[in-house]
Order: structure tokens, then sequence, then C-alpha cells
DNA sequence: CAATATACCTGGATGC
DNA sequence: TGCATCCAGGTATATT
């Protein structure tokens, strides 16, 4: 599920809900995700404690406390994080629930598992947060996302620009059905080596991954906005998805049929006409 | 060092 | 209906 777009709005959905509420308890599975669960600092930094707010960084969530502490969520592929009414009873996969002073409990459920769930301290959080934002790429959003940026980063890397573009370490937030939309979007083909790319994509990339993010965003992401019941949205929300998952279908832009391939081991799709290299 | 393969999980879709 | 197989929006780690 969860690109940047999703994360987003799973943040923005929870602003409306966290910040100024206390929580008066917490609980956790038997189960680890991409790493344990840290109970003694659930228990220590989180319990007890008054949300100040949420933000995002890469696709982490972070929600920080008055205290300074912060409690990290990365929602993997199938995580879905959401306020909801206590009585609601559990689903299977819920792997934290934070209840709030409201009578509503924050919960995070996530069958796959591949999410994580951290705690910094209040007292090394700054530290933490320093060292783990280093390891995470540009924002697309943020200033430093400019072609001049990506042309250098690209320099001396002939490896496909699609796989570039979904290397978090470098650029955050953009997963596999953004690459294919924004190289569509771009017409550039997904295997193009990035080192072959003229600063002239790289404006074009820029420009194409802000208005993609920007209008997945403002459409609710692709799937989980129903899970947050705080923007009183109904169901979830569709993405029009220009290439993703439309092998053989008409290309919207030439009709010719959309070409699916596996590029890194990740389902690719493209037009065979009007995308280049 | 750069690029790719693999591992971590469950569940839904597909095909026999 | 049952069962095997494949595939899925992420990313850390191992391997070439």
């Amino acid at each position: 599920m969860p690109e940047l777009p999703e994360v987003e709005v799973t943040r923005r959905g929870l602003l409306e809900q966290l910040p100024g509420r206390t929580v008066t308890a917490v609980s956790w599975s038997a189960h680890r995700l991409r790493s344990a669960i840290p109970h003694q600092l659930l228990r220590e930094e989180i319990a007890g404690q008054q949300i100040r707010t949420v933000d995002r960084r890469a696709k982490y969530l972070l929600v920080r406390m008055a205290s300074g502490a912060v409690l990290v969520i990365h929602l993997g592929m199938t995580g879905k994080l959401g306020v909801i009414e206590r009585q609601t009873a559990p689903h299977k996969h819920d792997h934290l629930l934070l209840e709030l002073d409201n009578g509503l409990d924050l919960r995070f459920n996530d069958s796959r598992r591949f999410g994580v769930v951290l705690v910094w301290l209040a007292e090394k959080a700054a530290q933490c947060e320093e060292n783990f934002s280093l390891k995470e790429g540009l924002e697309p959003f943020g200033d430093d996302f400019t072609a001049k940026t990506l042309h250098a980063l690209a320099q001396h890397r002939r490896i496909p620009v699609k796989a570039l573009l979904m290397t978090s370490r470098l650029i955050a937030g953009i997963g596999n059905i953004y690459a294919n939309e924004i190289l569509f979007a771009a017409r550039i083909h997904p295997l193009t080596p990035a080192n072959q790319l003229p600063p002239a994509a790289w404006r074009l990339v820029v420009k194409e991954t802000r208005r993609i993010l920007q209008q997945a965003i403002d459409a609710g992401g692709s799937t989980i906005s129903d899970f947050l019941g705080a923007s009183g949205h109904p169901g979830y929300f569709q993405l029009q998805l220009a290439v993703y998952g439309r092998k053989d279908s008409p290309c919207l832009r030439c009709g010719q049929p959309i070409v699916k391939t596996t590029l890194a081991g990740r389902a690719t799709f493209h037009c065979p006409a009007c995308q280049h290299g």
C-alpha cells in the first residue's frame, strides 16, 4: 500500500486526531515485525505521555510526544494505521495499540509484518533523528529535490532510472507504482541507465514526480484513508493509474499496448512507443 | 563501490 | 473444493 502519498494521507488523518491526546495505555502483539517491537521503551517513553504532532520523513511516520520522545512507525507493505473506537473488535494482525484519553485507540495492523515500530528516547531523539535522516534520500517536495541534484546523483550510476527512483537511500518515498507512473508521465523508458539522462530529462522527472505524488495525496492515496476515520472519507480512493497494472491495455497517449516486464525484481509497465531511452 | 539477488511474511488470485 | 503456485505498494543484507 504505502508509498509517500499513502503515508502522507495517513499522517494528515492522524493530525486531526492525535495532537493533544494523552496515551493512557500501550499494548502489542507477540510477533516481531521487521525488528522487535520495543516493549520497554513503549512503556517508559510513550505510555502516559501526551502527543504533540505527527511528521513524516520518507515513508516513516514520526509521532512526536510532548516529552521529546518519538514513536516511529513504518507501514511496510501492508501496514494500516488508524484511530478507531475502543469497542471495535481486534483484527487479525493488529500489532500495536495505543489507548487515548478520549476513548479512541490508535491501532497498527500489518499482516505481512514488514512494518517497523521504533521509539527514540526523549534525551536521544535529536541525535537518533539526525542519524536516521542521513540514511534516507531526498524528499520529493524538498528544496534540494532538483534536476541539478538528481543529475549529479546519477553521474556514476548506470542503474536503470526506475531502480534509481526507488532507491530509498537516494530518493525517498517513491515505490514501484509511482516509479512506473512518473516515468510514463515523463516519457522516459524505465531501463534507461541513470547516467544517460540529460538535465532536461531530470527536469521532467522532478516536475512529474511532484505532480503525480501531489495528485495522489489530493486523491487520498490509493487505499488506506477509510481506516483513519478522521476525515470522514468513505471507502478508499481509486488512483487514476496511467500504466501500473495496465498490461496489454492501450496507452492513454498513443494507444499502443502497455508492456509488462520485470526490472530489479519488480513489475514494470511502460509504453514501448512513447517512452524512450 | 555499484548493481542485483535474496530474505523477511501473509493472503489473495489463479490454475489444475 | 482442495491444493500448489505465483504475486503483491518495502527495505536490509548478502552476494556478484
